[in-house]
DNA sequence: TTGACATATACCGATATAGGCATATAGGGT
DNA sequence: ACCCTATATGCCTATATCGGTATATGTCAA
């Protein structure tokens, strides 16, 4: 047998650090594929083979205008990832066990990072 | 070309669902291999394989007790992964809106709403 | 229609993966 | 010494990956 298929899941699919790459473009906000293509500097089917496997996990939505497609970042799929890593949080970080620590570092999480002004979440 | 090794980085030896069922196990305590082969049914080598992975790439380390190996999760390799996809947090945030809740109250509404409107185009 | 552009897909090659089975290595007990 | 247990590794197969090149599909413009 071979490995799982990268369109199993998100962990699959971003296991691939072009895919990241990708996310990591479109958390700045939604963009048609050349956009991708120029900016990653990879070949264009590449990545439309990569934003093949995004979608079908999730992690981007399509939108068809004219004869491009804007593709768009859909976050909420990253959420199983997230809470499955969350739960090793304290084994790199003891101070984990404090609710008010917990709720800083939350806070802090939100207008620390990097826009991803997007708002593409929905529904 | 094939896919980037599972032994490069975290990313890709959590893709593999076994392999993060071991660290899930080994998150409560540390075990030597028969315990894991037991505990999740699989064939030894399997494990012994995929516990090999895991240590390759810093999620787990061994100590040797008696004829035993004893393998013990290290979870700070983990900690790339949180980073990563921690700046997703926003993405699927409604959920989250509850812990702002939370925060506000303890901390008197020092949350502000989140940046958006970037889709600005560039370049 | 023709042509140019934007994107997706088909096909191919090379790789290395997961898993199975058999065996090697190593330590403990007798 | 021997045997038994515990674990690691080697060899093998089937599979499906990633990347490349060529082509198909689709859309706009003249």
């Amino acid at each position: 047998m071979a490995r799982v298929a990268t369109t199993t899941d998100a962990f699959n699919a971003v296991a691939e650090p072009r895919r990241r790459q990708i996310l990591d473009v479109l958390a700045a906000g939604e963009r048609p594929v050349n956009d991708l293509v120029r900016r990653l500097g990879l070949a264009q089917p590449l990545v439309s083979k990569h934003l093949r496997v995004l979608r079908e996990v999730g992690l981007v939505d399509v939108r068809d205008e004219g004869r491009q497609r804007i593709y768009r970042l859909n976050g909420r799929s990253l959420k199983p990832i997230h809470d499955w890593v969350k739960n090793y949080e304290q084994a790199w970080a003891e101070r984990f066990d404090r609710l008010d620590v917990v709720l800083e570092e939350l806070k802090g999480a939100e207008h620390t990072g990097k826009e991803q002004g997007d708002g593409s979440d929905d529904e």
